[in-house]
DNA sequence: ACCACCATGTAATACGTTACATGATTCA
DNA sequence: TGAATCATGTAACGTATTACATGGTGGT
């Protein structure tokens, strides 16, 4: 239920379409709650009837008008509220780690092959978030600082996954030794 | 859309009733899919309705009637089937991170209680699964390995969110020595 | 007395996903 | 010619959360 509070910290810095807000989920803020478009646009429709931001219709040519939606008074004061009060901790929904945990069920080259993919993705969001931390280094605002420390969670995040998937590797090795060594196994 | 894998993997071991399900959605698999008593039963009902699984009634005194459910050979192909396919990469929904995003409009002090308190969840975590892990350690059987691969990667988590706390709190020190320097920041 | 544990469920509501829908512009 | 980008939305469906409901046993 805190997909109207990452709306209204985006909020916080500029004015922003649905669309652009879509963007921002896709990348920075992506990184920590993600949101598709239909989820944004009805939430900033019920944010609006809440008076917690309001918007300015733009009419563009050769591209559709937008809506430049901004945070109000009311909508900074409920992030405050907010970010005060405790916040549950995330529910955990890991397909790929159910499949580990039912692994005995499927033979480790089929396991292999698919942590080989998410070994590939997890190390070009590690090259992003480096990338990205690496350009904030140079000015100090206290925005980037918050922005750092988000990032600094991503890359550790990736690189713990990419050691863990390294020790996965190895002991699903010894498995195929052992499997091979005897012929049938149970 | 995999609470009925997650089910059907913990099926795949023994028989067990709803409430046994729930407790270990709290325990073992809960580590990286949880779910409420209220999802097992209607996911266990519909399962049933599809022939993946099946119960026997179990009357008892002194406690409730119980049914225990197991797998089937139906519920065993589609698991199979469902491990064979690449799984979607987990959706992100942290909102003590979308806080974090959102710290410039906080108080360092706000934000490092908040953060004294999941560092103690973690910590509590980190020795159930440390305990856990210690435990397997000793037997070598093949279903033993993927939990202790589960385990492994729910350790590694907890310690690098611990030491992605301690960056943070340096962090925030500092800044609140800056924040006393300059009287009235911006 | 009251709380926790065992054991099952229903109902209302909220939230999320997938598919559908439109239409001009720009770049390969 | 076809795909991507900009920009907004609706509708149907599926999943999840919260609250409600029941009732005996065993421990503090």
């Amino acid at each position: 239920m805190s997909l109207r509070h990452a709306i209204l910290v985006l909020l916080q810095d500029q004015e922003a379409s649905g669309y652009d807000l879509a963007r921002e989920f896709a990348n920075s803020i992506g990184l920590v709650w993600n949101a598709t478009h239909q989820q944004i646009y009805l939430e900033l429709g019920k944010l609006n009837d809440q008076s917690m931001v309001k918007y300015r219709h733009i009419p563009q040519d050769g591209k559709p008008d937008k809506k430049l939606y901004r945070i109000t008074d009311e909508g900074r004061d409920e992030l405050t509220r907010w970010l005060r009060k405790p916040a549950a901790p995330p529910r955990v929904r890991d397909a790929f780690m159910v499949k580990i945990a039912g692994g005995s069920m499927s033979d480790s080259a089929t396991i292999i092959r698919e942590l080989d993919d998410q070994t590939d993705l997890r190390r070009e969001r590690l090259n992003t978030f480096e990338a990205l931390a690496a350009k904030l280094n140079d000015t100090h605002q206290d925005r980037d600082l918050f922005t750092y420390l988000t990032l600094r969670r991503g890359i550790l995040d990736q690189q713990t996954w990419l050691r863990w998937a390294d020790e996965v590797r190895s002991a699903l090795e010894k498995r195929e030794e052992q499997a091979s060594s005897v012929p049938t196994s149970v």
